[in-house]
DNA sequence: CGGCATCCGTATAGATACTG
DNA sequence: CAGTATCTATACGGATGCCG
């Protein structure tokens, strides 16, 4: 992996099948279930912390440690520690995950948008239940 | 849509929390293994099930028919069956599947731009094993 | 306070075999 | 061809307890 990447050159749409790639790779890496949470509890600026565990409901220690780790290991947050008695540990975003949050705010949008119509399709297929008669098309055009 | 939901307002960022929220609930529909690659398979055109097999490497009959029953079940595609013998069903894209590219691309271009820095940062973490010294502040300010 | 180690339940997904 | 059904492996995440 030693780089060696900056010849792919990706012009136009490329074909999806990279792009899509690349989305995915993305999205396997912050689509556990509490980083894209721990981002917004940082997105205010440097926290400590016990105040992110206080923001973020229903996490426990071990998910908001490994969490934090990852994003730390991923070059997205810095993590500086204050060796005092008791100890006191701040996070705060990296300019690279403050840069995520472009595409995640594009995601927000998606869903302020089209997710009531998404939950409406979902209540509408489990009523007539997909058995009934979906989309069969008699029609057979070829 | 019975929607309702013109009452939020967002105006600005608004809290992040909300709109982390709300992210994190559409993630969670797409982040799993194959869902992304699959609404990359279907990008160019209606298309058959076998095609998209065919397209997804290392996908499982199963995988594929449950992640192609959630897109339909959430209204992100359509399914077509022909009647015919051998059967035959296609797969298209709805107008509200096609919408997702948008956010889909952002997350695209960050990947493309960014996720080489975020390796780096890996490669490094991992080589210094983050017990050395990775950022213990002795200034202690306050 | 912040974090690690251990144990354990559950959800996700792969392999395989069978059906209309 | 386009699925369904069953079994199994494993990764994710929660609870608890200990340590610097």
């Amino acid at each position: 992996m030693v780089d060696t990447n900056t010849a792919v050159r990706a012009p136009e749409a490329s074909n999806p099948h990279e792009a899509c790639k690349a989305a995915v790779d993305t999205l396997a890496r912050i689509s556990d279930k509490w980083t894209v949470t721990a981002l917004g509890a940082l997105s205010e600026g440097p926290i400590r912390y016990s105040e992110i565990r206080h923001r973020i409901e229903g996490i426990s220690q071990r998910m908001l440690t490994l969490t934090l780790k990852g994003l730390e290991q991923d070059g997205l947050v810095t993590r500086t520690m204050y060796p005092t008695i008791p100890p006191r540990v701040d996070y705060e975003l990296t300019e690279l995950g403050r840069s995520l949050f472009v595409p995640l705010h594009a995601l927000y949008e998606w869903s302020r948008e089209n997710r009531p119509a998404m939950l409406a399709a979902r209540e509408t297929f489990r009523r007539r239940g997909q058995h009934g008669s979906p989309r069969t098309r008699l029609t057979v055009t070829k």
